[in-house]
DNA sequence: ACAATGAAGGCGAACGTTCGGGTGAACGTT
DNA sequence: AACGTTCACCCGAACGTTCGCCTTCATTGT
């Protein structure tokens, strides 16, 4: 392997002092056009590029972004990470970051593995996501003051730089659409009561519900985990009474218990989207290879990356960031299921 | 923010010089006791944590594995990302190593990107994956003599340090399987042939047949793109003729294929499972949910991970690894289509 | 009594940068 | 001829570590 290839080894070959060579590569010498066209020859010929650890090093900073995900587990999908990080990565890059990935870890860990990675100095900011309600990881950083960006909502009171998706308006949209086709009894598929993310959802239920002077039956709102198997049983339940009692459509807070609500529709036997509609929410890009592809709530998962790495480098370098909270609109897909 | 905590000021604390604190926290002192206590204390007392950039540019490592991969695109979905990237950053951190993710792009700029991360000190190896024929990030890691360890084969003549599951048994076990529930027709939805991936799955299923003693026709192999869409088409037209003359099994070389298939089937009117079966392979999460679920074959991505930085971390440090080329098996997951 | 030994810890240097101040020569001004 | 200015470049220092060598002092052996 080729020795790296430094500053000094650049001014040897150029005959000029090292600090010089750095001084021309930053734009910020007082050199004639000889030197510095025989410096950057130099620089050429050699191969040249700074040591981004000593360059950290010197300007203190590690130039890296932390980020952690909550695993999915082995049957659920996290068909958002692979955009969610793409997105992050370039936007990052342009900006002369990097991200760092670390394990994710519950409970007190959790904020340890945070403080660490300030501690060591690895990481200059943090995007956080599955944020919830009283997130420790928010405390910390705001007590800290170090940089971060949150995908997701917390707390109302608490005040912090963030990114959202407007679940609400994403279910608003979705009940509207099926008021529009002449469903007047709508139940929902949420999630339990302490999950953040599912109260805007289900929020946004109520509040379309209510504007379109839909009765809300409370036992036409099944709460539960959000889960293939939890969507069937549910659905089960809401679709068990005869034709005249039972609601015409369905809508669940994500892909994956709308398709275990379809499902428990098809071995009740009913023709899903003209007996029965059934809305989603996540757009999982199996949706729509679904039989009958699925009507779901697509979200804007890269320009929310975008987004959480624009504020958070802004952050990190000290200046203002331009927006410091962030809700960015879903779009319903309408395919056949509702 | 709470300054950042160095070896000077804990060595104030503890009156001694911050090189003998260094030395402490290495284990590489000749200290009394007491001496030791104090540094200890000290340390714990200011929170001292060791700054890692430092370290590292002492060391002249980054203590950083490369990794990109390829974006899917919209409606494909990535449903090994997070496994692979999870067990890959666990195992990383064991060893003290973390992981650098970057932009994937094509073409001259990739193996520029490969290049630059190594000419700036970023990163002490890689782990690459996607590999396929001919590989030019293969061709110049080999050629810097820089640690990788490639996730897929390539070109049999090359000798490099990997990991890869084995597909040709994969098919194996899927058409073995098909044999044991006395098909005798069985054709194959497959890849463009310069896909290396494709190719060894291939073999396994062209293997798996001459030792059943099944005849391949050449027209019940189906070649194109991985998709949802070439997988109904091919399925449609494998289907097409009657049921004394068209296959009564189709394997296809990943889930998203015979899921297009199922649907062809659907159209058609037949029962899968019972008129024709069908197996993927990938064992993607929403495959389960299917109507019927999939058979499909599961490839054991977190050992896959594991073992990659295992070997990776070996050879960073120097050392020989324990293995070289890790051939890992997936397994048949038998549900209903087949 | 004096050198040899060993323990305990100090000290200088280096890793590859960046940054600010310093310095010598050339030049123009009075 | 003496002086200030500017140009073009050099040099020392620092970032926070680690590492090897050196110094000091007390203890031991002869």
């Amino acid at each position: 392997m080729s020795q790296k290839v430094t500053l000094k080894q650049v001014a040897v070959h150029a005959g000029v002092s090292y600090q010089t060579v750095s001084k021309v590569l930053n734009g910020q010498a007082q050199v004639s056009k000889e030197t510095r066209d025989r410096i950057i020859k130099a620089v050429h010929d050699l191969g040249y590029r700074p040591n981004q650890i000593a360059r950290n090093m010197r300007a203190k900073r590690s130039h890296m972004i932390g980020y952690s995900w909550v695993p999915t587990s082995p049957n659920q999908v996290n068909h958002i990470l692979d955009q969610f990080l793409s997105s992050m990565l370039q936007e990052a890059a342009a900006a002369g970051y990097h991200l760092l990935p670390f394990p994710f870890r519950e409970g007190q860990a959790q904020v340890d593995d945070y403080r660490e990675l300030i501690n060591t100095g690895r990481v200059d900011g943090f995007v956080i996501s599955s944020v919830n309600y009283n997130d420790p990881r928010i405390a910390f950083l705001l007590e800290r003051k170090f940089p971060f960006v949150a995908f997701g909502r917390s707390n109302p009171e608490l005040d912090f730089p963030n990114v959202d998706i407007d679940g609400a308006n994403g279910l608003c949209q979705a009940v509207e659409y099926l008021i529009s086709r002449q469903h007047r009894r709508i139940a929902a598929i949420a999630w339990p009561e302490d999950s953040r993310v599912g109260n805007d959802r289900l929020g946004g239920f109520f509040e379309a519900m209510k504007a379109g002077g839909l009765e809300i039956r409370p036992e036409w709102i099944e709460r539960g985990e959000g889960t293939f198997e939890f969507g069937c049983q549910a659905a089960a339940r809401l679709l068990g009474s005869s034709a005249s009692e039972r609601p015409t459509a369905i809508v669940a807070l994500n892909d994956t218990q709308a398709i275990g609500a379809l499902h428990a529709a098809r071995q009740l036997g009913l023709e899903i989207g003209q007996d029965v509609a059934i809305i989603g929410f996540d757009d999982a890009p199996m949706s729509q290879y679904l039989f009958p592809p699925l009507t779901t709530v697509r979200q804007p998962i890269q320009e929310a990356g975008r987004e959480c790495v624009e504020i958070l480098v802004a952050l990190m370098k000290g200046t203002q960031p331009l927006k410091r909270n962030v809700l960015l609109q879903p779009e319903l897909i309408r395919r056949t299921s509702a």
